[in-house]
DNA sequence: TTTATTTTAGAACATTGTTCATTAAAAAAG
DNA sequence: CTTTTTTAATGAACAATGTTCTAAAATAAA
């Protein structure tokens, strides 16, 4: 009887709409505007049915925060095309602070709001591992760039953590319109003369 | 006759008295968690009173960030008990880390929020000079060093906006959950190695 | 003492996330 | 085909939120 592997693919349909329109949702009027009477409506299912899908709204922030995290990783992959890690690592602090002007919300979602940590704390996990993956694969191309003399600093793991801080940095000055209007010549520019300067501490040393 | 002096005195304690409040419950329990009405009982006042000290939540928002900058100013100004500008910044850079992990939920209203900056876009004011009272303050040391000759870079804009993004990433990375739980052999000790090696690459160049 | 003004309070509104009892729908069993 | 059981979806309701508005209380001015 392949009539309960329909059923479970149906509701399988029915979260990923779900999903979908959250997603819309959010990326067209931010988070704190999108409410689940919004995605039960345009889903044309009334709210509580959300609740048979999702256990709260965290969990929506969470899977999508999930979801956002395969398509960084995807992007970050892109930076392979290089073949000289020195290269490469600046290929991917640059497709990172693009994938942040890109998808302001998301990044919101996977690197400051506080929901999907939350959620994370319920399910007992000791690992972020969406975040580590990421991490994990600075310290990679981080660690080519040691193996081959490019960098002189040796601690891995503080050097990946000072050049994620950085970017981070810069990307969430920005999306907290922190970095405007502070008497800066060029405002639009900053983030990319701050990574040429950054780039050539980081190699000259 | 000063009773008006004395009405309008006590106008300003009313308001003081909320502030005052706002904050306490703030440090508490967390700005999501603190209501109108929280404040409101607590100064044994109507919700309803409140506003008419204050337009709106935005606004006490702004209020605290802009005394909390105050403080921050205060605390940065210490930095002036060294004699050499390159030891000056280094303190800097260690009180902004120190007043964050002293104050993660004031950063979280000077730095993150966007309530402050609405706010601020409300009043058509074009700068945020609270930020850029600080940021010149960084820039003015860094200019130090410059001048000594003890950093060869000299955009100072983009030395400053380097600096305060690297640290304020390490800092929003603490107070967001992400720096912890991605394999980090001593996550506690990690901001401090990053800041050392940091400093290194700063004035090796 | 009366009038005017300012300050405070109380009730009310629209929205929010979420829960729960009930109904509708679908599948399984007879 | 009917009945029973399981599953899915709904609608009403709850408590809490920021905020507004009208009426009352307190205070100052006349």
């Amino acid at each position: 009887m392949g009539v309960s592997e329909r059923r479970i693919r149906e509701r399988l349909d029915t979260r990923q709409s779900i999903l979908a329109t959250a997603k819309e949702l959010f990326l067209l009027k931010g988070f704190e505007a999108t409410t689940i009477r919004n995605i039960a409506e345009k889903i044309e299912y009334s709210p509580s049915t959300i609740y048979q899908y999702f256990k709260d709204k965290n969990e929506i922030f969470y899977t999508l925060h999930t979801e956002s995290f395969l398509e960084l990783i995807k992007q970050m992959k892109r930076s392979e095309l290089h073949e000289n890690p020195l290269e490469q690592l600046i290929a991917l602090g640059k497709i990172y602070v693009q994938f942040a002007e890109d998808n302001p919300e998301l990044y919101d979602l996977m690197f400051i709001m506080e929901a999907p940590i939350d959620f994370l704390n319920l399910l007992d996990e000791t690992q972020w591992i969406e975040g580590k993956t990421a991490f994990d694969y600075l310290k990679s191309v981080i660690s080519a760039c040691i193996d081959k003399g490019l960098i002189k600093e040796t601690d891995v793991d503080s050097l990946a953590y000072l050049i994620w801080s950085t970017v981070h940095g810069m990307v969430t000055l920005s999306l907290s319109k922190r970095g405007l209007r502070i008497g800066l010549s060029n405002p639009e520019t900053i983030i990319d003369r701050t990574f040429n300067i950054f780039s050539k501490l980081l190699f000259k040393s």
